[in-house]
DNA sequence: TTGTATGCGTTATCAA
DNA sequence: TTGATAACGCATACAA
């Protein structure tokens, strides 16, 4: 059997609420009392019980990591940041993939016993957010934002990254780029498209609704996509890709097709995941701070817990292209 | 505030023992009754608080997941696996990062009364091991096993894969093949190691100290290892990688020699991660099933968490080599 | 500064 | 089949 606080009191010759109380630091106790308690801690190898401290205190020193895709590159390490942070701050950080975007209807009711609080990444219907809202349930949502609601967000400065990335091929003199986009009903997907857009319109470049398509964030999403795009009648010069997994299958498509990358077409990508730099060519894209983007959530949350109050920030984590072989320009 | 036992008991004019009953099946209820507290609990929305039944109940419905990188595509997938089953049978996921291998030793207290028990993935010392054995945590160990304890384990078959992956290149006639593990200390890097020595020997083929290099599992450290290997004296003419991180890391080593992959040096990895692929050329290696095993460390904990007095069960996941480009032979 | 006593929301034991 | 009631292990208001 586990020691409990009774048998810590015992040995140290004190109440259980010093006990308590020292090892909370909520109130002062006496050197001797003080070192009496930590000693008998010690050789007993007591550790407080999370259930009964969460019970009494209210508090459970979770937090919750909610993505539809957790094994992708993108959210992997998201969480691995997410985890590094949490651990810093004496936090847990339990874990949940929802591939269905209903499913988080379903899961909030068992988790919202468990946590402080919760992490949103990737797409989940605006209702649920409400209802979170509404719950009082204090989370911060990572990868979007959501209108109208005093919720804090975490997101790449897309628009600015894109640009960059388009008006690089552009100032190349590649005509006819490509946008492959991610879930069409994506909010991020939209602002890429709308940044890849006007990088186009500000230079008036040729534009195309026929260069446009929409995948899934996929390797195999890119490839597919990209093979469509060079069945066109007049298939593009440059693609950019709102994503590294699908530019890495755009590049495998292109090959597959008997053609060079970049000389006969370029590639760009958004995320810059680990493998981007060691594929062949290594692939141009637009970095972004992905490590950076779960340390920041958890520590948005923590605010949140903290002091459910605070105004809600938005921040737009810097991004900047990190030019490689791929788009054919060094 | 959210509604208790106790509104759920008043609402449905029954005592909080018929409720918790009911909810759990424990024994028999009146169907009437039995209605009457599923209705109260559909209406006032009411959810058991977890920390309260643990307390209660000597039970989290909580499992750890205890690795060292949670990033890399690798242990990415077995999240993944062991999510989903997780979630299916109703149990929540602890996640803990240990860079450092002497972390678990001070993460284990803290985790202990939290979890109903663990998985552990990656190195760390066998003293820890016997630590957990002997305080009796459930635990698994996924992609490593223990000598001497009576410990479940999930492995990959590690020894026919590399194995049929060396004899492959042996069969198209490579020689010179050189070996990049993992830590050199880890035990799967080692039967890694004994099946290529022994393929080799098998077929008398020429062997080498020189061609066996260690590294650490990273696309950086098989670009700087392969890097060395080619600055041989005696250059091998293939390249068996214990992952495909760093098979990619040396194709893009070879291709930064200006040598070609594979007309000039063959490359094999060790895994198929989902990028694999996807790579350029695409990536021959050794498929063994990832997912699968988060999915199976998750139901053998189960089992010995329901029951501790079960043998352990020792499974070595089959493996088989996938033939694509980067090793010439198709 | 320290101790007593109560409550946190369940499950489980025992009677009824 | 149901209902009191005692744990479960801790935090904390209140007393001393």
């Amino acid at each position: 059997m586990r020691p409990t606080i009774y048998d810590v009191a015992e040995r140290a010759g004190v109440s259980i609420a010093t006990v308590s109380r020292v090892l909370n630091g909520s109130s002062k106790a006496a050197p001797a009392t003080r070192e009496a308690v930590l000693q008998a801690v010690a050789e007993l190898g007591y550790r407080p019980n999370a259930a009964a401290r969460s019970l009494a205190g209210h508090a459970t020193d979770t937090l919750a990591l909610v993505f539809p895709e957790i094994s992708s590159p993108f959210f992997a390490e998201i969480i691995r940041g997410a985890e590094i942070e949490a651990r810093q701050q004496q936090y847990h950080l339990l874990i949940y993939g929802i591939p269905e975007v209903g499913e988080a209807d379903t899961l909030l009711p068992v988790l919202s016993t468990r946590v402080d609080g919760l992490i949103l990444g990737g797409h989940c219907d605006d209702a649920f957010v409400r209802s979170l809202v509404r719950q009082a349930v204090p989370f911060v949502l990572l990868g979007r934002g959501v209108e109208g609601y005093a919720v804090s967000s975490i997101q790449a400065d897309s628009y600015n990254g894109v640009y960059e990335a388009v008006t690089h091929l552009i100032d190349h003199s590649y005509r006819r780029i490509a946008f492959i986009g991610g879930h069409v009903d994506s909010p991020q997907s939209r602002v890429r498209f709308d940044a890849y857009r006007s990088a186009l319109a500000d230079r008036d470049w040729p534009a195309e609704p026929g260069w446009v398509m929409h995948s899934d964030f996929s390797e195999a999403g890119g490839h597919a996509t990209a093979a469509r795009l060079l069945a066109l009648p007049q298939p593009p010069r440059a693609i950019f890709a709102a994503n590294d997994q699908m530019a890495i299958g755009a590049i495998d498509a292109i090959r597959a097709a008997g053609l060079r990358v970049p000389e006969d077409i370029a590639v760009v990508g958004f995320d810059d995941i680990p493998v981007a730099a060691y594929v062949h060519p290594a692939l141009t894209t637009v970095r972004r701070q992905i490590y950076e983007s779960g340390v920041l959530a958890v520590r948005l949350l923590l605010h949140r817990i903290a002091d459910p109050e605070i105004p809600p920030e938005h921040h737009a984590l810097p991004t900047h292209l990190v030019v490689r072989r791929s788009c054919g320009c060094m």
